[in-house]
DNA sequence: CGCAAAATTTCAAACGTTTGCATTTTTGGG
DNA sequence: CCCAAAAATGCAAACGTTTGAAATTTTGCG
């Protein structure tokens, strides 16, 4: 089998004729043992010198660094996590609750994870990313977390798995969630003041003219529900009626849903608060091909200020969630309990970009 | 520290006392061990009755794996890996060769990542995702797959990385790339052929009406100059002129490039061919500014056909590669490779997806 | 030079599994 | 009941590093 070069497990040691390797590795350093034979030092001493440890002297500690180069060695990291008891990789799970597909393509988780692997990168920590069925699989949070994998945890929403979520954060410290915050709540969480959010766009469609508001989305998810309540905060101190339009986040339901909605409330409502961006771009769409004119006929005001946003015409009016502070404080967050500190939730509040949907 | 519970390394181990566990792990049955004494059996045993292995009676394995259960015993990954010499984790690397930021937030690769997530956790595999800065760590290929971290590699864009990439592939074989093909290439590769799919965008736009081409794009990444050099054959056939206007792919710059490129060349073009959906969206909102009509006054055709590309008004006609096939095979072809096989790259056909704008 | 202190290196025991082989127990046919 | 074969279990050596502690070498000062 030519051009394949398994990293070869050798076979039984005989006796060594010398210094000549075994026909099994084929000159090949593999272990930090081929490399202290080749060094003639033992093989503790060429880990510390690999390590920069300034235990060993500095002119063989760097004679063995220069063997190491220009023999391409590579110190297995399986073993060396092993021994130390860590691994220098960060988990981050996604669990997909309710909407399945699309979840992760969702302009937004991606947008973070995008944020998360920089943040780690520069820290030095890998990223090892898993997508979660909570219903096929009811262990998974302690699964992952007690793999010996990972040496923390970062979690992507928390989907409809707040008390399991709650009940890890009791035994296991190094763990951050991003979502939404509730009073008295025990695992730490990062993640944008959704009711407030909420707030400020109802408003917003309030002063732009609305006087029958609707929310298009999921108010299942934490997160949702959260921002649906704050609009319904305002709706009410303001005399204004609110319907719920549930819409999914895949896209084929969302645009099916999203006409529905268009059509059997034709005029029960002015002014569309959308969960998410990805929504407000649908009902755009939706609303344009209807004929009815934005802001016009009806207002529209998004959340999450992704990309798109902008491009939309009119761009869209939204709520911001500043999602690269975002990724770098759950990093920082998860630092200081990889160091044993046990840290505060951090609720960020969101901030109206008023452009030209409402 | 109350609410700490570091999964402890238990203290040196004075001779037991019986069948009480030390002071340190109180209680806790973290390693085999500590589950065979409680089973009372050895180590090896609950190692394979773990494993399911049915060498070992079926009712001291169906007891063992409730003892498990009920102890919420973990087996630490590291160890298991380092033993059977796999990890059970793919490694997908994304080199960031131009254009540093957005890429990775850029929505064609956050859906292939989506995808690809979907096929490995499916087959049992882990992905590990790992941002990579050729130009500040030149090694990064074998480093990573040197690390003994992961079985196998799936690297996604080949960057300005082709020919490490090529060497790599040379003696590393469990590798698969995203990316184009280059005949007589080394490494096993999967992608769309671009150059087609830029005939195909080409081709519409002249039949649209388009006498005057434009490609809006960074034709320095091998899958963007295939687009452009394909676009180039049809306009050569065609005897229509082709200007290449450099747009990078971060949100800002492309913005400002895009409004300089058509205002600089205001009666230049009258058909644009845009590197990627992405691009293709902010000419369409550049082009509706600046008062143009679209397709009246400007053809445009895009690339990728992600989810956006539908929802834009008018919705875009463009170049649809299929990434959800494309993440099987990669997956695909990467477990072949870690079979021992010697597979062949993987050239999709592009697919015109004709909506409104050309 | 001699000798203690400092610097450097080696030794060997972990880290927690897996697995070939040896050993013990069970089974079943005579 | 006996004894070989089959089934089940135990033993111990890996996997490749790291790291106290012990052992060796070098240094520096009188």
């Amino acid at each position: 089998m030519p051009g394949i070069v398994p990293r070869g497990r050798r076979g039984p040691e005989v006796a060594g004729t010398g210094e000549d390797d075994s026909v099994w590795a084929e000159g090949q350093v593999r272990t930090i043992t081929d490399l202290a034979r080749l060094a003639g030092v033992s093989a503790g001493t060429v880990s510390r010198a690999l390590a920069g440890n300034t235990l060993v002297n500095a002119r063989t500690r760097e004679r063995i660094q220069q063997l190491a180069r220009s023999h391409g060695f590579q110190l297995n990291q399986m073993a060396s996590n092993l021994r130390r008891q860590k691994t220098g990789v960060v988990g981050v799970a996604i669990p997909l609750g309710h909407d399945r597909r699309q979840q992760i393509s969702d302009g937004f988780f991606m947008t973070l994870l995008g944020h998360l692997a920089d943040e780690l990168t520069q820290r030095g920590y890998d990223l090892m990313l898993r997508r979660v069925l909570p219903e096929r699989d009811e262990d998974w949070l302690s699964r992952f977390s007690g793999s010996g994998m990972v040496d923390g945890l970062i979690v992507i929403g928390q989907s409809d798995q707040f008390e399991r979520i709650e009940a890890a954060a009791a035994e296991y410290l190094p763990m951050v969630v991003w979502g939404n915050h509730q009073e008295g709540q025990r695992h730490c969480v990062v993640g944008t003041d959704n009711r407030l959010g909420g707030r400020l766009a109802a408003e917003r469609l309030i002063a732009a003219g609305a006087t029958r508001l609707a929310f298009f989305g999921d108010a299942e998810p934490m997160e949702f529900a959260a921002r649906f309540a704050g609009a319904c905060d305002v709706a009410a101190r303001a005399g204004v009626s609110i319907l719920a339009c549930p819409t999914s986040l895949s896209v084929e339901p969302m645009t099916r849903e999203i006409a529905h909605h268009l059509h059997s409330n034709a005029g029960g409502f002015d002014g569309i608060f959308a969960a998410t961006d990805t929504i407000a771009v649908a009902c755009l769409k939706a609303l344009r091909d209807a004929g009815r004119a934005v802001p016009g006929h009806v207002r529209l005001v998004g959340f999450d200020d992704l990309p798109i946003a902008s491009q939309t015409s009119p761009p869209l009016t939204t709520i911001r969630q500043d999602i690269a502070a975002g990724a770098r404080a759950l990093v920082d967050l998860l630092m200081r309990r990889l160091g044993g500190e046990n840290t505060e939730s951090l609720v960020m509040p969101p901030r109206l970009i008023a452009r030209g949907t409402a």
